[in-house]
DNA sequence: TTGACATATTCCTATAAAGGAATATATAGT
DNA sequence: ACTATATATTCCTTTATAGGAATATGTCAA
């Protein structure tokens, strides 16, 4: 068996850095395809290629005005992938505190 | 071009939801080998093999005990993707919260 | 209709991968 | 040394890319 598709979900989808460049390009705002590939440093076809895979997740929408296809990212999308990592920094986050509270058990043990 | 190896950071070796599995498994215990395929009902073969991906790219630490090899997983690894989707999670949560506020001016409009 | 611009799709190639089966390596016990 | 247990690796097959080049589709303007 293959590798699953990188349209199977967000974490397949988002595995492409080029795809989290284009991700991060359109969270704040909407553009064409021509100013990602000009601030990306894409060619026009690889650009249209990621931007479907992208659109058949759910990640980014899309919307024509004219001759221009307007795409933005949908935040939303992302937090399965969020979410799923939450639980692995919370318990980073506890295990610093255990590793601080140790340390700070040990300084007070060698001071006293 | 391939895709890139799933060797190559934790994006890509997250991708695999049977990785995630793993993760989630030795996220508060270490565990042999044998324990994982009893408990994810893999083949072990299929097991060490997305071991070895994820301790390539730092998700999982070993050790070995007699015959055993104990793996655990190494929460802190998993901080990259945790901050990449952390950005567009603060922008949802903004968005709802204009979202939100906009109803509340609505329906103060009505009121009036 | 013709032409220009914007975007999408197709065809091609090289690479990577996941699962299954079989096998190799490592360690403990006798 | 031999056996059993535990884990890792290899070989094979099928599938899925990602990028590049070329081309198709779509839309506006004259």
């Amino acid at each position: 068996m293959a590798r699953a598709a990188t349209t199977s979900d967000a974490f397949n989808a988002v595995a492409e850095p080029r795809r989290r460049d284009i991700l991060v390009l359109l969270a704040l705002t909407e553009r064409p395809v021509n100013e990602i590939v000009a601030a990306l440093h894409m060619e026009q076809p690889a650009v249209s290629k990621h931007l479907q895979v992208l659109r058949k997740v759910g990640l980014v929408r899309c919307r024509r005005d004219g001759r221009h296809m307007y795409y933005r990212t949908d935040a939303e999308a992302i937090r399965p992938l969020h979410e799923w990592t939450e639980y692995f920094e919370k318990l980073w986050q506890h295990q610093l505190l255990r590793v601080k509270e140790r340390a700070e058990q040990t300084t007070a043990g060698e001071k006293s």
